[in-house]
DNA sequence: GCTGAAACTCATTACGT
DNA sequence: ACGTAATGAGTTTCAGC
């Protein structure tokens, strides 16, 4: 795996502002040919480094009006009382992203519902009834910045 | 704005797994002729349901194997001070997220680091330096799931 | 690494059902 | 709202420099 030089994180950058362009606007953006740029993204992709490319959905405009973050501490932790937890939780539609940390809590749950009272009926029927499940902590998001993290400058 | 159908969702769900493929394919996968996809793709777009594609990228690959999770409590809240800290936390180039929250915390952040050393150089030179940030609580992300959310299903 | 040029796919429009 | 057909642009691959 060979170290990555400017000209890539130059690319990377340009891909995480915006994923559809194609080889030929990356090449034109840091004077690169295009079948060498097109060389070095497939080089990024076979990598590993870059992993695929996600749809940015607008939860407002489908209609999920009400995004929550939950920390969940575990009332019994072993073995199989994670994979229980995981399994089950994997099952609610509701939940976008569950991390499993290490902290004051074992996992935490992004879940969306159309508004408050279709968030409260998510919380008592489904995450309430967790195996597993003890202190339930919630954060409502009222909003949310992206960056594209640390890629290649100095720190 | 008219309502979503099945197959509008379907596609959803298609793009949701790989934002890469086009609108041929997309037509194949759901029987439909490339044109008619790519039509129900662009009043999607037009429509702001899908606001663009991002590229995951797979931090472990770029050198940074810490991922932790931060909630921060303000020790003064004003408008002045919610501004202050936003401008402050953008410009650190470690911070992923910065997501404004009710609850518990005021702001909850995602912080990537290269290893726990230098997570704490950036917890104490970055975060406990941050304008108005109080209370801190941090939460090491081990194993991760994101899932499509609910597209379409009945619920 | 680049250029050039195939072959192929895709995006986009036009037209008919 | 869909399909077929057609066009132009972009992508991917393979040469040779």
């Amino acid at each position: 795996m060979s170290a990555l030089d400017d000209t890539d994180f130059a690319i990377l950058r340009l891909l995480a502002e915006d994923a559809g362009q194609g080889a030929g606007a990356i090449g034109r953006a840091c004077g690169l040919s295009q079948p060498a740029a097109w060389r070095r993204i497939k080089r990024l992709r076979d990598a590993g480094i870059v992993g695929g490319q996600r749809l940015v959905l607008d939860a407002e405009a489908l209609g999920f009006g009400v995004t929550v973050f939950l920390g969940v501490k575990l009332a019994t932790k072993g073995r199989v009382s994670l994979e229980d937890f995981e399994r089950a939780v994997s099952a609610i539609p509701e939940v976008q992203t569950v991390e499993h940390v290490l902290g004051l809590y074992d996992y935490r749950l992004r879940v969306v519902a159309r508004d408050l009272p279709d968030f409260e009926r998510v919380l008592r029927r489904r995450i309430m009834t967790l195996p597993g499940a003890g202190e339930v902590e919630a954060n409502v998001l009222l909003s949310e910045e992206r960056r594209p993290g640390p890629l290649g400058g100095r720190h």
